[in-house]
DNA sequence: ACGGGACGTTAGCGCTCGCTAACCTGGCCC
DNA sequence: GGGCCAGGTTAGCGAGCGCTAACGTCCCGT
């Protein structure tokens, strides 16, 4: 069966493998990793399971792909708001903003990243693992400045409590997005003012 | 002839299955569903894998039974904690000391409710969702009580939000029971307070 | 014009999975 | 003592999995 001749093909060519991740994200999130098989990611791109492999060279490799580039993007985003001059407070209404933003657009890659981090390869989640504590320590420094009657440790369970708060987006479709990262803020703010 | 011969055997009958139960929980909880075979379960419990289905029907009922019993037991509690009487304040605070004294104890249980609804059987799935969806009910009702200034759709997000952060103790591990018990409770009860 | 590489196809291998079949065994009751 | 049954065992089935092999086709550079 002939390919489709549209030249529009080539410009969906180019970012295959971003439609390829983002498809899988999706189907990762919705059926768990073990859930979905090759052939289920191929169809929801409009091609069929072995074509994958043009693109990635295995399915771990799909899912180690996808869970670095939301690990790298939250550091790098975490960090740069982290850095950012300005009071404490501001700081950390920016950092709970940034990271509130990023769950309300991909609450899939959410998900998956929550859930799949035990079905990465042993490199893959060392690296994973690396970013993310990384960017724990991001929040830990952040919040210490804006709320300094909190302990290192008590400080890094806040943060990851707080990470389960904003992440509850996919379960949080019944708010406009607006009124809803509205509402998300001013819950991680008033937990995290509540916890000195 | 003994007086009470059956509720041995039935009280061992019992034992075991709540042990399959327990020792699917965590195996389910750190692997997935699809990621745990019926062999790992039986070796979990000391069986072959085989003999499982001398106690539950498939792997599906296995997990079936063991949401459907957390959410029945949630439910139970919370609302018996939601008509207790007392100021709603009060009313509040023990029903998130309720949440979180059973996310402490059952970390386990929480990571399979909230990561496998969508590997139920169609039955299971509509009695578990029924469930928590009372459960859901109760903290609406609760928390409007508590903080009047919420319309019922921001109350409902914010108890989505507020299980998130309560159900981060799988992730949660390096602080003590009770101090991280203490500091979820005066997370949430912050975060909704900041809500009105 | 045409050879090659990028990107797709189908067939099928080898393995694992959930589950069933067939059988064994030890304790309890008449 | 003999039969029964609850609760184990191992062997093996059919289906589905990830992945490879072999092959087709379009596009592009020389």
């Amino acid at each position: 069966m002939p390919a489709n001749p549209t030249p529009l093909v080539n410009g969906e060519k180019a970012n295959r493998r971003e439609q390829i991740l983002s498809a899988a994200a999706e189907l990762f999130a919705h059926h768990g990793f073990h859930g979905v098989g090759i052939d289920d990611i191929g169809a929801a791109v409009g091609i069929s399971g072995p074509a994958l492999y043009r693109h990635f060279r295995s399915k771990d490799a799909i899912l180690g792909e996808m869970l670095n580039s939301i690990s790298r993007y939250l550091l790098d985003g975490g960090t740069a708001r982290a850095s950012r001059p300005g009071d404490p407070d501001a700081t950390l209404s920016g950092l709970v903003r940034f990271h509130v933003d990023f769950a309300l657009e991909h609450p899939a890659l959410i998900t998956v990243q929550e859930r799949n981090l035990a079905n990465l390869t042993d490199t893959d989640r060392k690296q994973v693992r690396a970013l993310q504590r990384q960017y724990v320590e991001v929040w830990v420094r952040v919040i210490r400045e804006a709320v300094p009657e909190l302990g290192e440790r008590q400080a890094r369970s806040a943060a990851h409590a707080v990470f389960g708060l904003i992440n509850s987006t996919p379960y949080n479709r019944h708010l406009g997005d607006g009124e809803l990262a509205e509402l998300l803020c001013r819950l991680a703010l008033g937990a995290l003012r509540a916890a000195g």
